[in-house]
DNA sequence: TGTACATCAGTGAACGCGCGTTCACTGATGTAC
DNA sequence: TGTACATCAGTGAACGCGCGTTCACTGATGTAC
């Protein structure tokens, strides 16, 4: 008997379920074996018959998708709510809470970092529109910088050539870079490339041997960078 | 009749010359099919059963080390010289020079650089001793600043954490950072995570649909590097 | 200078393996009347 | 409420494939006397 609420039936519940602990079996994968994801493989720790995960997931790559948006979405998330958590006031603490947690996230998930920001699985596109969670942390610095411009942090003054000057114009028309000046998000775009790059040079192993107080070190880039967008 | 200067034999030679080959080609496999290298592959581009190779390289990874190694040495190299050719005189050109070569090998040689820099090949480790070419462009990078702290160049006046200092003061200690301030050596630190950084969002595409004009973009980077430790 | 032996490059077959994907099936769950 | 049929999850076998690596081999190159 159908209740009148409809609710989702057993078998979209079970649905869902299973779809999730592949999806969950799948990221443990990659953390044991690195990149090249199997399905047998996930199938087998699921103690199910390598055909049944195609009941979810047309093929691998479907599969790989799924995970690389979940990825997306799950840092975005993670970043979005730590950046929450500080008074809206204090710029300064608010740009550390999101920069920690982008650490933090990744660190906790090497392997689903490497698929967002490693290189690129070979023989695999991303299907670039389905992925709009990529920009999520972005858009958290976005937020942060225009508070800044709001409470009247001055724009640099930087010169900025012909070229850059127009693609940074084209970037101040996306949502959420309004009112922000072209010499911040140019600042903005390298901060941003030094924080991935830091990340990933401790990720990838490239500061085994050199550096050895990750954490500080991090943090003060964090701060510097802070310095450099000129938020107090 | 072996002559008295007693050079290579054929032998020598010609196993110099297939053992040159074999990498070659595996460059350009690995160009062709992105990082997981196949030992067969490379056989059957060269016309020579699988089995063959194994009088070069013990294993599928140590063909692979060869390949990092290689390129290593091949962007330090290059770097090298694309920076040796600027008078000594002028800090900022040598400086450009030697960014604007990183990121031209780098666009070169996709592959070879997302093995340098890229997520580390799963299942396989780099014998770290073995890759010290791995820091000849950071050496060319610390020699222009040296130059620069011997023309006057002040140390930048940054606070740095206890630990940060401490990271620092031993990256002090390596050959060619001596008496480079360590205020400047955080600096380049974090200027070098820029860098890659870029690139690495070049490479792996996270500029597109966002960047278009992406020489002058890096140029500008570059040269906002070049404010940022100080040099004219 | 010529011969006998050792070294080495490349062959071809084989090993055991794991992979993605397809397909006909069975049994359970859901739906229409 | 009960029955008949449709939908769907998971099975198990099979497909064709490519992989790294080993091994006994043959024929060419190098070396010692």
């Amino acid at each position: 008997m159908p209740s009148p609420r409809s609710g989702p039936t057993a078998r979209e519940i079970a649905r869902a379920h299973m779809t999730e602990q592949i999806k969950q079996a799948a990221r443990a994968r990659l953390a044991e074996d690195g990149a090249d994801l199997s399905l047998r493989a996930v199938a087998r720790d699921l103690g199910v018959v390598s055909s049944a995960v195609y009941r979810y997931f047309a093929s691998r790559d479907e599969l790989l998708t799924a995970l690389i948006i979940d990825a997306y979405d799950s840092m975005g998330e993670a970043v979005e709510r730590a950046e929450a958590g500080v008074p809206r006031r204090d710029l300064s603490r608010r740009w550390l809470a999101m920069g920690r947690e982008i650490r933090t996230w990744s660190l906790e998930r090497p392997h689903e970092y490497a698929l967002l920001y490693g290189t690129p699985v070979p023989g695999y596109v991303a299907p670039q529109d389905t992925v709009s969670g990529a920009q999520r942390p972005l858009l958290v610095a976005v937020a942060i910088v225009r508070d800044a411009v709001a409470g009247g942090l001055p724009a640099p003054k930087d010169r900025l050539p012909k070229r850059v000057r127009e693609d940074v114009h084209t970037v101040q028309t996306y949502p959420g870079c309004e009112g922000v000046p072209a010499t911040l998000i140019a600042r903005l775009l390298s901060v941003w490339a030094l924080v991935f790059g830091t990340i990933s040079f401790e990720l990838f192993g490239r500061y085994n041997n050199a550096l050895e107080h990750l954490d500080d070190f991090y943090d003060h880039q964090l701060r510097m960078t802070l310095d450099y967008l000129g938020i107090a």
